[in-house]
DNA sequence: CTGAAAGCGCTAACAC
DNA sequence: GTGTTAGCGCTTTCAG
C-alpha cells in the first residue's frame, strides 16, 4: 500500500554520495563541497524525505531541554492546573528525549520574574515556554531569546512579539462576549448588571479589562441601555470589606440583574448573593474549587473554563513539534470557550486529554 | 537527574543469559527452560523495566493493522467528521507503524454491517475500532472478536460488553439533563417545552430515548408541570410534511416556550421557526454546517457538541496505547459536553487538538 | 533450548 | 572535504 519511505541510505545512493555527507548536507553542518552539495540538494529536491523521528530521538545522548516560566501555584489552583499540565507533558515527551524543568516565579514580584529569566537564560535551553506575565520584562527577554536563537512559545498572557514561535491562549474579547450573551439570555428582567474586576494585584488588569471591552460590545450591539451597565474595581484584601463594597452597590443599585466577575474570584460574590439570597444571573471564571461548589449549589449559573492545564499541555506540545518533530506550529492557537455547568462540570474535571 | 533507564542489555547482564532470552521470557514466546526464565523474572521483579517503544517502532518490518469499522459519511457531516478524526490518528501513529484501514457499512442496512465485520474477522486485524450501531448484531461480533482474541475498542454508540477494550463517548442522560437546564433557564415563560425526535430511520432511536429520559428527570426535579412536556417522533421523508405536522404542533399548544431537538436535525425545526418567526428557546445537537447557520442567526440558542471527530481520534489513541505501548486504558472515556453559542464557535471548528 | 550477529534509520567520532 | 565505523534498544534469524 504505501511505499518504503526515504531514508539517508537512499539519498546517499541516488546522490552517489555517502550517508555522512548526506547528513552534513541536512543539518548545514561541517563541511560539504559545493558539487557534493548540489548533487544532494538535487535528490532532495525529487523526492519527499522524511527524517524518522524515532530512529533519532533513539540517540540516547541527546536530550532536548525545554525551560518553562510560570507564575509558582501558591495556593493559587489556575497555576497549579498550569504546572499539572506541564507535568503531563513532560510524562508523555520523555520518550523523545525531551526534558521540561520548571522555573516558578512570584506572580506579585517583578524582580522574581526577573531573576527567573535570567536562571532561563544561563541555562542555556533548547526552548522555552513562559507565561509572560510582566511586559516590559518580557520583551526584554524576547529580545534576548533571539539573540541567543533560543525558540520560545508563550501562553495565557498576550506580549506582541512576532519573533516568537508562537502563542498559546484564549480571545479574552470573545470571552467577554460570550459571557455578555449568557447573562442577557439568562437574566429575569433588564435590570443593571454589573462588572466586577475583583483580584487581589493590579497584574492581571490588561486580562480584565479585555474581557469588559467585548462584554460591552456585546451589550451595546444588543443595544442595552448604557446607563444600565457598571463597572466596579475591588481589591480583595480582607473579606470584610469586600462584603461591605458588594452590600453598597446593591444598596445604590437595587435593580442588578446580572454579574459578571472578570476574575477567578466569583466565589466571593457567590457567597454574598448567597447570604443575601439574591438572584441574579452570574457568571465567572475557571473552575477552581469554590467556584465549583458555587456552581453546584446555583449560585454561580455559568462558569468559563480557561483550563491553563490544557494551555500548558499545548504550549508544551508545540515546543516539541518544533523541537522534535520540526513540524510548523501555528503563531497563535486560541483555545475553546468552554461553558460550564453543574451538567458538564465532570467531563471536564477529568484531564479531557489523556494521551497526555 | 533521572538515571538511565534498564534496557534488555542490562537485564540479560544481572541474570547471566543473553539478551535473546531476556527477550523470550519477556514476550512469553520461544523456549525457554525453567531455569533461565526464573533468572530473568527474577531480575524483572527487582527493577523496573520499561521497554523503549521507539526502538521497538524502529522494526521497520512490524506494522500493525487496526481496522475502523464506521457508518459511511453519504452527506452526513456527523460521520465526516469521525472519518476525518480517524484519517489524522492515521497520520499521528504511521511513525509507530501503525496502519488504519476504514471499513465503511450503510447505517441503513443491518447487511451491509454483517457483511464489513465478517470482512475485517477475515482480514484478522490487530486491532479493532468500531461504532456498533446495529446491537444484536454487534454482540456476536464482539464474541468473535473475543474468541479471536482481537482488542476492539467501540465508540459513539454504547454496547454492553464487559470484554472489550474500552468506550468512548458521552453520557448522553447528562446531556439531555444539560439541555434541560439550558432551556429553563432561558426560556421567557412556564410554557410547553417539546422533545422532538427527529431522524430519518429508528436505528437511533436508543440514543435518542436516553437524552429524552436526562431531560425528562432534570424537569421532574424542578418540580415542572408534567403536562407541559410533549414528545414528538418525526421521520424525516419530505420536507412539507415535516412543515405540516410542526404547524400542526404550534396550532395544539399554542404557549410553546422551549424545543429540544434529539438529533442532528434541530436545523429543521429552526428553519420553521424562522418562517414563523417564533421566539422559543431551541436547543439541538452537532455543529453541522445547517444547524450553524440558525445558530448564527438566533433561531437555535444552544448547540450541544458531540465531536465525532474527537471520539474517533481518542479510540484510535487508546488503541495504539494498547497495541502499541502496552498501557492500560480506561473501560470508559466520556467526552466532555460542549455547549456551543456564537462566541465560541470558532473555538470549536478548528480540530481544536492540532498534535492529533 | 541458547547465544551470537545483523539490522531498523539516524547520528557522532574518527580516520583518510 | 569525505567516507567509514560504531552504536542507540529492540527484534529476528540462524547457527550451535
Amino acid at each position: 500500500m504505501s511505499k518504503k519511505a526515504y531514508t539517508t541510505k537512499d539519498i546517499a545512493r541516488l546522490a552517489e554520495v555517502s550517508r555522512a555527507t548526506v547528513h552534513r548536507v541536512l543539518h548545514g553542518k561541517g563541511p560539504v563541497s559545493d558539487q557534493a552539495r548540489k548533487k544532494v540538494e538535487d535528490v532532495l529536491n525529487r523526492i519527499d524525505y522524511k527524517p524518522n523521528v524515532l530512529a533519532r530521538s533513539l540517540q540516547s545522548s541527546r536530550t532536548i531541554v525545554i525551560a518553562a516560566i510560570v507564575p509558582s501555584d501558591r495556593g493559587d489552583v489556575f497555576w497549579k492546573h498550569a504546572l499539572q499540565g506541564l507535568e503531563s507533558a513532560r510524562a508523555a515527551f520523555s520518550i523523545y528525549g525531551v526534558q521540561i524543568d520548571q522555573y516558578l516565579f512570584d506572580q506579585t514580584k517583578v524582580q522574581s520574574f526577573k531573576k527567573v529569566t535570567g536562571e532561563v537564560l544561563e541555562s542555556k535551553p533548547d526552548g522555552i515556554i513562559i507565561v509572560p506575565f510582566f511586559y516590559k520584562e518580557s520583551v526584554d527577554f524576547f529580545i534576548q531569546c533571539v539573540s541567543r536563537d533560543i525558540p520560545y512559545i508563550s501562553f495565557n498572557t498576550h506580549v506582541d512579539h512576532s519573533q516568537g514561535l508562537g502563542f498559546v491562549g484564549q480571545d479574552l474579547f470573545q470571552s467577554g462576549h460570550l459571557a455578555a450573551r449568557l447573562i442577557l439570555k439568562t437574566q429575569k428582567h433588564e435590570g443593571t448588571i454589573l462588572i466586577i474586576h475583583i483580584d487581589e494585584d493590579k497584574s492581571n488588569s490588561m486580562h480584565m479589562q479585555e474581557k469588559e471591552d467585548g462584554f460591552r460590545h456585546f451589550l451595546i450591539n444588543q443595544a442595552y441601555d448604557k446607563k444600565l451597565v457598571e463597572t466596579i474595581n475591588i481589591r480583595v484584601n480582607n473579606e470584610e470589606h469586600l462584603t461591605q463594597q458588594l452590600g453598597q452597590l446593591f444598596e445604590k443599585f437595587h435593580d442588578i440583574s446580572g454579574i459578571f466577575v472578570t476574575t477567578s474570584k466569583a466565589y466571593k460574590v457567590a457567597k454574598f448573593l448567597k447570604y443575601r439570597s439574591s438572584e441574579q444571573v452570574l457568571v465567572g471564571y475557571d473552575l477552581v474549587e469554590e467556584n465549583l461548589k458555587y456552581l453546584r449549589s446555583g449560585q454561580i449559573d455559568f462558569l468559563i473554563n480557561q483550563n491553563s492545564r490544557h494551555q500548558a499541555h499545548m504550549s508544551a506540545s508545540y515546543l516539541v513539534d518544533h523541537l522534535v518533530f520540526r513540524k510548523e506550529v501555528p503563531k497563535q492557537k486560541l483555545l475553546s470557550l468552554d461553558i460550564i455547568i453543574p451538567e458538564n462540570l465532570s467531563s471536564y474535571l477529568d484531564t479531557g486529554h489523556s494521551r497526555f
